[in-house]
Formats: C-alpha cells, structure tokens, sequence
DNA sequence: ATTTAGTTGGTTGGAGCGACATACTATTGT
DNA sequence: ACAATAGTATGTCGCTCCAACCAACTAAAT
C-alpha cells in the first residue's frame, strides 16, 4: 500500500476557443436554470459577459430547443417603469426528457424527467435483482415502454443511481452491497437494450442526489459548497466542491457512513466496527427503537418508527432523537473535514425532522471548535421525490447539455 | 445554525480569451516545472497545446526572466538520433526571489527560496510572539536584511505560513491557538514594513506544505489527489483536488485533527474530547513515552523520543508504534471522506518512518472496505526542510505567477 | 570532403473563432 | 420629444490552430 502502485493518470489539457465557448455556455445554462425567467440583459449583468455574447449563446440554445423565449408584457415590480420590455427566457419543457433509474433494495423508481427536474410520469417497481442483468433490462423496458404510453418524444439520455461504488467513466457498478452487486455493467445492459438512447449515465446514489440538489432543488441559498447526506439503508454522501461533484481517486470519496463513529463498536454490514451508519442508518433507527420496545410489534422500517413517534410512542420518539444525535456527530466530522457551507439531509427520516434536528444540532453544536467562526447551514431535502431518481436525471442532463472540465 | 444565515456570495464569471492564456500558461509553466528540462517540443507532445501556442507562451515567460532557454549539445538516451537539437527550457534561478517565514511555537523560519524551491538563504529564530505585531515586524526585517547581506534582488513577494485557522483572501490570522494568535492582521503589518514588496500571502500551514508538496516535491507519482498530514504539537491536514487546495466555505476544511476519533476519549486543546490530535500528535506521543516510563528523564519533545528509540529504549519504540496505529486510524477516515490517491505524511516523526509505517499501514489496512479496491499511497514527504517553510514560498509565487481560477 | 535524404525542433503568416466595444434599432413610458 | 432599457449588428482584438517553412542535425551515398 506504500511505495509500489500508482495514481490514475493525469491527463494535461490546455484550452483554446472552444473552451472558452463551453464555459460561457454552462455558465448562461445554469443561470437560466436557477433564475428563470430572465432576460438577456438580466444574464449579462450578472455574468459580466457582454450583451452580444450572451445574445450569441442565447440564440444557439434556443435553436438547440433547450430554451425558449416568451416576450414580457406588462410591468414587474422590479423593474425600471422606462425602456422596452425584456424577452424572458426559460427551459424549454417537453423535447428533451430523459430517462432516470433509482435503484433501491426495495423499490426501484422510473421516471420520466423533463429537463427542469419536473417528472412527466413515473412507475415504481418491487427490486428483484436476480438475476441482475434481467431486472435491470426489464426496467430499461418499462422507462421505454412509458414513454410509448404517454406519447412522448425519444428520451435524449438515460441516468441511473445506485447505493455502492460506481465508475461513471464505464458506467460501470462496482460494488452495491446492499444490492448483492459485484462487477455489473450496468451501463452496457441499458445500451443493448436501447440502442438508440445517446446517452447513459451512472452513478452513486448520494452523488447524483447532491447533483439533483444542485439543480433542481429549491434554496433561498447559493449552493457552491455543500455535502448531501443520504440516511437510507445505509449513508452515502456526496460531496460538490465549486459547484463540481467530489469524486476521488477510486471514486469513493464521500463514504463518510463508514467512517468510525465509535471505535470497536457496533458492527456494520462493510465488515467493520464502529461505522457511523450502524449508528445512524434507518436501520440502525429501527434497530434501535424494536430493543428498546421489546418485542412484539412488527416495526421493520423507519416509516413504522416515525409513526409511532406521531402516535406519541415514547421509544420511537426516543430512537429518532438519538439518531439526531448520531447524525451530528457525524456531520462534525464532515465539517471538520470538507468545511461545507450547507449539509443536505435527505432520506424518509425527513419526514420526522422536527424530532431529529434538535439532537442533530445539539450535538453538532457541541462539537465544534471553542472559538470558532463556522457556519454552516443544516437543511431537509428541497426536492419532493426521492433525490437520487432526480439525481439519475441531473447527471445524465449533464452528460448530454455540456459538461465542463478545466485542468490547469 | 439551521435556517438563519448565508452561504458565501458566490462570484459568476465567465471566460474569454485571457482567460484561456492564462490557463494554458499554466499549464505550460506547471509542466516547465515538472519535467524541466524540456523543450518546447516536448511541452506540445505532452500538453497537446499547438507548437506555436507553446512558442508564444514560452517566449513571454522567457521575456519575464521566469524561464531560461539552454541548447542541447549532445545526444541523450531518450532522444531519437536524428533531427535538430532541441533548446531546453527551465526555471531561472536568482532572478525571482521570494521570502517566506513559516511560524512555529517553537522556533520561526525565514527563508529566502528560488523560484524551484530550493533555498537560497535561511535563519532560524525563536519564536517570541508576545506582542505578536512586533515580532511579526521583526521577522519582516529579518527577511528583508536577509537580502541585503547576501547581495541579492529584492522580493517579488513574501508568503508567511501560520498553524491555524487562516483567512487568504485578506491575508489574515483568524485564530491560532498554538501561537496564541486572535485576528492578527499579518499581511498588512508585512505590507507595511516592506511596502516595496508587491505580493504578500498567508496560509495555513498544512494547505501550504500540501502546496509545496506539489510544486517542488519530487515524487515518481503524479500528484493530483492528495492530502498532505503534518503531524506536529497539532495535526493539521492539506486537501487538495484536481491539483487546487480544497479551502472549504470558511478556510476550515481539513481540519481533521479535530475530527473525534474515540467518543468521550482524551481532552484536546480545542476544548472537546477526543480528537484526533489528542491521541496521534508529537505531543501525545510524548505525553504516551512519559507515561509509560514513569517520571525521571528530561523527555519533551518528539526528537527525544525518537532518539530514545534509536537507543532501543522499548516504551519509545512501543509510543512511536502507538502514534503509527493512532495516525492509520484517522487515514482511515481521511479515505472514506476524500479517496485522496496519496496520502503524505510530514513532520519530525518521518525521521522515524520505520517505526511508525508498519502500525500505520496495518490499522489501514484493518480498516478497509471488505471487498474494497481503493488503493492508497502513503509517503513521508519528499521535502528535505520544513514543508510549511516552503509553502509559504510556493503560495505567493502562484500569487505572483498566475493562479487560474475558472467558475462554471 | 561533398552531396543528398531523412528527421526532428522551432518560427512565421494567415485563417478562424469567440469575446468585446461601439453603434445601432426597437420598444416602452413620461 | 425624450429618456430609459432590451436586444442586434459590425468591426476589432486576442488567442489558438494549421500549414508551410526554415534550422539543425545524422546517416549514407557519391
């Protein structure tokens, strides 16, 4: 593990024009993604780019159907009472819909997915992952056949998130425990059996659900720095730095739910002690409240424990609380680590957050430095469907509409 | 800690043609930098950039005296036996001095380094921060009559390297709790004694041995990836990716060394328990070694312990081991967060890189994934003086010499 | 020794692309 | 009529890229 061995190599790019048009187009895409509608004018003011690159740019995107123009007619408050009226520009909804796969030990969810993050239409299916190549093609198969139900135009792209490892450069599943998946093509199965989709994307479950955050979630906060923290079965984070996913040498940067929380603790499912998601899992929740309880009951998901908690059952209020607690301990760690400005949570515990952020932020509280000047801002999920169908989406828009990469 | 508050006002630039001069003269300067001597052939082989484009850049970087052009007279091994000779290109020495002092608890560097990194000239003194603005003053004056007797050019700029929470941005100390510093405003009390020097930078003093590490190391693997762990009275780490040291919403990431590693464990200076630091520091090793063997013996630092060791004294072999499986501990976890390909390691305790290896290497291993692929390398560092001594050098020269910053 | 071919390094001039500045038209309200 | 704002058209500038060219060197033939 020292001395032999190699990084991955690193390839040196320089830049030329072309560069410098895909960057100021991905810069004009994502601002009419995250302040539509607005204008030409209004994207060169808070670009700084020049009115007639912007025009330029504009015209490209708008004959590329990703965009569209609608005049404005009367006055809005903001704006001076003098001058022509602007011609507001917004994405272009209904031509270019892509397919998004979030598999899941239980439920897998197919959707249809406009390009503004809005679901046309969606299916959920029972996972049955053996043997894995055969589901995984009969879901390619119901994601084609729902567009021929509904009528709608051929997908541009297919996006598919899974808990796990992931090489996205092969589209390539590496590892998924919790799927019982080792080495699966998962990106090849899907091109065999729609040949004609141009594009298929895969990734980590928490990554792409981070992505989806990033464009389709709905903040009142700029979004640069954040981690999504996904609670599930397991924890999976995913981290973007500079609005960019932190992927890592072997891809497995943000498996923060295996970092050791308590050092020769409970034993995880990875073969370790102590890991942070054996504490603070929906599992380990259940886990928690079915010990606490007794037995009887049949509890065996975290939507039982926070029903009960609604009835007022004193255990399951309890359980949600230590989670609460677990999880700041966790995302003190996080914050010393990677210093994010916001943390995301996402997962069904969202729907008892009101007993789980008192703890979180108690503890998070109690971890911090004694002098310290950190913010850091700790929100639900802003997205309405479960964040890593929309993240199969994000990453396979991204694939198709430009993705930038600068190596300096 | 929730709602209330904002995220850093996030800066939307777009590109233009500077902007890809800028990049590609980087990428040509970085790669002067590691491979020198090359010609300017061999740049366009390796970064694909046009060989005029190379032409052009090369001649201004010669121009600015950053680089200096030397034929080849025979023939190498490598090169093929025909054609014409290629013109070399390297760093020019002597003309683009930097100071840099690197603050200590202990004892303050200043040095004055080469454009390579190689040193010029350095003095040592004791660290006396009290009040801290004059020292910091004297060390200035220090520096600067370093110049004068050694009859060199003055500085294109001074970088000061400080163990702490850093701003960069105003070249300011938010907190340093090893030097008792609380918003010391180090750049400016250098800009005015030496108001003639034209670029100051500050930095935490692991970021920038992370930095120097990938300017002037010399290692045979690329260093994309990596975290830089400076292990010392704290433990401070060095994150950077895609070759751009990770700062985080505040300047606080990688402060893993406040990141608990045993719940409820020893009492750190920060005020919390249980932190890294607390259990795989010099100061810890020591606290471990004085333990052990009982009071008698005058032991307080690392150099003590070590060369205890070299004696064959067993409880400062057996620390020594300790700190190695404490410090894989927390590796372990600097993994799951960041993947980073490398991790190098720096401080005092390198000079006893045997001892302390095998204990580091095996509780990494132990904390693996199961069926894991990850690969990580693990090094002591290649620098032969203190790394922090260097990165302040390395920091204001990619001030002075161009830092590339491109926002998508 | 001289010539010629072959190979590689480096330079030059022009084409093309893209952003930018400026001037222009269009549209709105007073 | 005038002021203000939105959007377009045109020319300039900077940069990379391409292709041709010059430069320097080796090897082999004459």
């Amino acid at each position: 593990m020292t001395h032999p061995g190699k990084t991955k190599p690193y390839r040196i790019t320089g830049a030329n024009s072309r560069t410098v048009r895909s960057i100021n187009r991905a810069v004009i895409f994502n601002v009419i993604r995250e302040r539509q509608p607005i204008s030409r004018a209004g994207i060169a003011r808070l670009t700084r780019l020049n009115k007639s690159t912007v025009s330029s740019i504009v015209s490209t995107l708008v004959s590329e159907d990703l965009i569209f123009e609608k005049p404005v007619q009367g006055r809005t408050p903001g704006r001076s009472a003098f001058g022509r009226n602007p011609i507001d520009l917004g994405l272009k909804k209904g031509t270019n819909l892509v397919g998004a796969i979030s598999f899941d030990p239980t439920t897998t969810l197919l959707a249809v997915v406009d390009i503004d993050g809005s679901i046309v239409c969606s299916e959920e299916i029972a996972t049955d992952v053996r043997p894995d190549a055969a589901f995984i093609a009969r879901c390619a198969d119901r994601l084609v056949s729902l567009l021929g139900s509904h009528g709608l135009p051929p997908f541009r792209g297919i996006g598919v998130s899974v808990a796990g490892a992931v090489d996205p450069a092969r589209a390539h599943v590496v590892l998924s425990s919790n799927l019982g998946w080792e080495d699966v093509d998962v990106g090849e199965i899907i091109r065999q059996r729609c040949p004609e989709v141009p594009a298929i994307a895969v990734e980590n479950d928490a990554k792409a659900s981070a992505f989806a955050e990033l464009w389709f979630g709905k903040h009142d906060i700029a979004l640069v720095n954040f981690v999504f923290l996904s609670v599930g079965r397991g924890i999976g984070t995913g981290i973007v730095i500079d609005r960019r996913i932190l992927t890592g040498e072997s891809n497995l940067a943000g498996e923060f739910g295996h970092m050791v929380l308590i050092e020769g603790g409970i034993r995880c499912g990875c073969g370790n002690d102590g890991c942070w998601e054996a504490y603070a899992s929906d599992r380990a929740t259940v886990a928690r409240f079915v010990g606490a309880r007794g037995e009887g009951g049949d509890c065996t998901t975290i939507d039982d424990v926070i029903v009960a908690a609604r009835r007022g059952d004193a255990p399951a209020i309890a359980a949600l609380e230590e989670t609460g607690r677990y999880l700041g301990m966790g995302i003190a760690s996080i914050r010393k680590a990677v210093d994010p400005g916001v943390i995301i949570v996402g997962g069904r515990l969202c729907a008892a957050w009101d007993l789980v952020a008192p703890g979180l932020l108690g503890t998070l509280r109690a971890h911090m430095f004694a002098g310290a000047r950190e913010t850091m801002i700790v929100l639900p999920t802003s997205l309405a469907v479960r964040p890593s169908l929309l993240g199969a989406a994000a990453i396979v828009q991204r694939k198709i509409f430009g993705d930038v990469r600068v190596t300096v």
